[in-house]
DNA sequence: CCAAAAGTGTTCAGGCTACACCCATGT
DNA sequence: ACATGGGTGTAGCCTGAACACTTTTGG
């Protein structure tokens, strides 16, 4: 017989606010899913569900966002941990948050197994959500806008090859101000972080724009002595 | 009989990383309990425990505190949730982490009920801890390095009255580097934040340095305008 | 009067902001 | 030819860094 503390044991969730980037309609979106189960049946909520016993935290945040998204290869951090009594109307559950980045080359989403179905909606203006989701989603933003400006993961939002007008685009939406475009220029191009590709834009009816890609190498050198990206 | 779902329910607990400033050493501080209880009895370890089953993580870790340090109204916020398989040798346990600030006055503890011994060490040069609290305390440091050049939180660490030197000498432990006296107390004095009191520092056998104390009303009314408080 | 820390301004360089026009491409 | 977005430079301002001496107080 296993071993077990003498104390209460809850049930533990991961939940994932995963965002993407909507360039066409100059938004920030978050998948949600259509809850197939009680409690709060029919609700949109994050994605996410139990972890279990023998993977990490990680792990499960991973597994849920593949099992029900069909999503992979996201860019992943652990955002919260939210655990007040009452969260969850059944038994008391502990849920450790994650939050997601998609590279926004495919906004289409197939739900699989646990969800009924999956959508993306305004991030801003999301319908109204399951448990205390609202408040996760809240969170979420507040570190996106906040670490999108010290730290390179808005590229994570991006196709792998991008223009800088899409990049000027991301951070605008994100901080959800302008930028002047030759100064967002200049201070792009001095991180030395963007390399240009010998590839242009295709299929635009007007001049197309160079393309490039975030160096992620360089990056991680950088990093290591200290460099703070900023913008 | 309560409802449980059919998943997986692990032990959860709150562990503190509590940090205090010993100007007179011109070192962070880290508070450390030594445990009674196995596993890893007499170990150092972070102050923790279970979480109970109707209270908050934040009621959790604030009643720990109290319990075992004797320590009251410090500064709270949680860190980070650390839940790897294995990471206690008896049973899975998921730890939700928090870091505490606690104003220097007094680096005395007394310890309490659950823990046999508690006691100041270096932060940055702590004792092997139990687990993997090490982990969780470089964690903590770097969560404090990061937060403290852009939010206020230093203050917490100092007395509620403190001369400009010694702020200075906080920023300077914190971040690791020194800072240029000059400059520094330009760049404090402009964000109005720091309110001259009537009084001098006492009993110090050179002049006496004028005492401020940090206007948290004013800085609660700018940062809901979007001001951003920088070192 | 000596030791110890408090307190105080200026100069220079680099970065940030504001701002407008020509260019390349597809239809 | 025209519509659409791509691409580029400069000038003023502000901020951050460097730097040294006088003042106050207690012993």
């Amino acid at each position: 017989m296993p071993f077990s503390y003498p104390y209460f044991h809850p049930a533990v969730t991961v939940d994932c606010v995963v965002f993407g980037l909507d360039l066409a309609e100059a938004e920030l979106k978050v998948m949600l899913i259509r809850r197939k189960l009680d409690p709060y049946k029919g609700s949109w909520a994050l994605p996410g569900g139990f972890v279990h016993e023998e993977e990490s935290l990680d792990e499960a945040a991973k597994r849920e966002l593949t099992e029900e998204t069909g999503l992979e290869s996201v860019w992943l951090e652990q955002l919260y941990t939210f655990g007040a009594p009452g969260r969850d109307p059944r038994e008391r559950v502990i849920s450790v948050t994650y939050f997601a980045l998609l590279k926004s080359a495919g906004l289409r989403v197939q739900a699989s197994t646990d969800a009924a179905e999956a959508a993306w909606f305004s991030a801003a203006h999301p319908p109204p959500l399951a448990f205390d989701h609202a408040k996760i989603l809240e969170k979420a933003l507040e570190r996106l806008k906040g670490k999108v400006r010290y730290q390179p993961i808005g590229f994570e939002l991006l196709p792998p090859k991008f223009t800088l007008t899409q990049l000027q685009r991301l951070y605008e939406i994100v901080l959800d101000r302008p930028l002047d475009k030759r100064n967002f220029r200049k201070k792009v191009l001095a991180t030395q972080l963007l390399l240009p590709l010998n590839e242009k834009e295709e299929g635009v009816a007007h001049r197309a724009a160079q393309l490039f890609r975030f160096d992620q190498r360089t990056y991680q050198r950088l990093s290591k002595q200290g460099y703070l990206f900023e913008v």
